[in-house]
DNA sequence: TGACATAATGCAAATCTTTGCGTCTGCAAT
DNA sequence: ATTGCAGACGCAAAGATTTGCATTATGTCA
């Protein structure tokens, strides 16, 4: 697998941004990139993204952002609890979920490559303004 | 909330298929409902379909089909692992779950709507053949 | 270096999905 | 029954994503 200039820009994109809260669409990433790639054809990123979500360098989630989002995969899994109401994210330490993955793993001979768990529901807060 | 003739029809397709393997896409639904509705227009569907998760009738997950599927909710949760590489489903009772979701609420006061968990990673008979 | 195989890209078309806006329909109060 | 309102719908346009095919770039091997 050759690393691509686009693959090494959207890699780029990502560094330097703290790994739990950079969590980009397609069309995000496209547009960020368009400054230095003026000329770079949608497809190409989608196919890029496409391609390092397989190999395993990012992460592709849906955050109810009404597109899918993309993350660097970094040394430490992480995941979410997000708020349907006020669109607050919550990031968990990869101990909450470890139990069942490894559980999971155990029972069914199951290897889980989902790296990256999003659940949705309602915060305290706003709870109880209901 | 009136109960459009789109949304009776919706429900219509999942009623008598077997809630836990139902899994359609907006446009199999949309495909579906092409000879009782020739003359639907496809953002009537898409816009029931978006009601009909919000209000909780439905769930919409991805499961790998490249496109997001709904579901009808019935009384027991359920929740699946696909295997990224046959694409078998596995589906799992709320059982394996449930004690995870309680755990999440009693910890961060959040109450848990995601109600059809989809899990990813690669089967026994997937893993021996690698 | 030169030829070859493979991967990446561009481009255009096809699909799929969302959105704005005007119209239509069902329900309820009068 | 008439009116008024809100929700549902059709339609067309915009926007997002995928796909087929031709072309270009890169790495390997002789
Ligand atoms: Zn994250
Ligand atoms: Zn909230
Ligand atoms: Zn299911
Ligand atoms: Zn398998």
């Amino acid at each position: 697998m050759r690393t691509s200039s686009v693959e090494q820009l959207i890699l780029d994109l990502f560094a330097g941004q703290p790994v739990e809260t950079a969590h980009f669409t397609a069309q995000e990433i496209y547009l960020q990139l368009k400054p230095q790639l003026p000329a770079v054809n949608p497809s190409t990123i989608y196919r890029a993204l496409e391609r390092m979500t397989r190999s395993g360098k990012i992460s592709i989630s849906d955050m109810g952002k009404g597109a899918a989002v993309f993350e660097i995969v970094g040394k430490e899994r992480h995941h979410h609890l997000v708020c349907e109401t006020c669109h607050q994210v919550i990031t968990l330490s990869d101990d909450t979920i470890r139990p069942l993955f490894d559980e999971l793993s155990r029972q069914f001979g199951f290897e889980m490559t989902t790296n990256h768990l999003v659940l949705f529901g309602h915060c305290p807060a706003c709870r109880r303004k209901k």
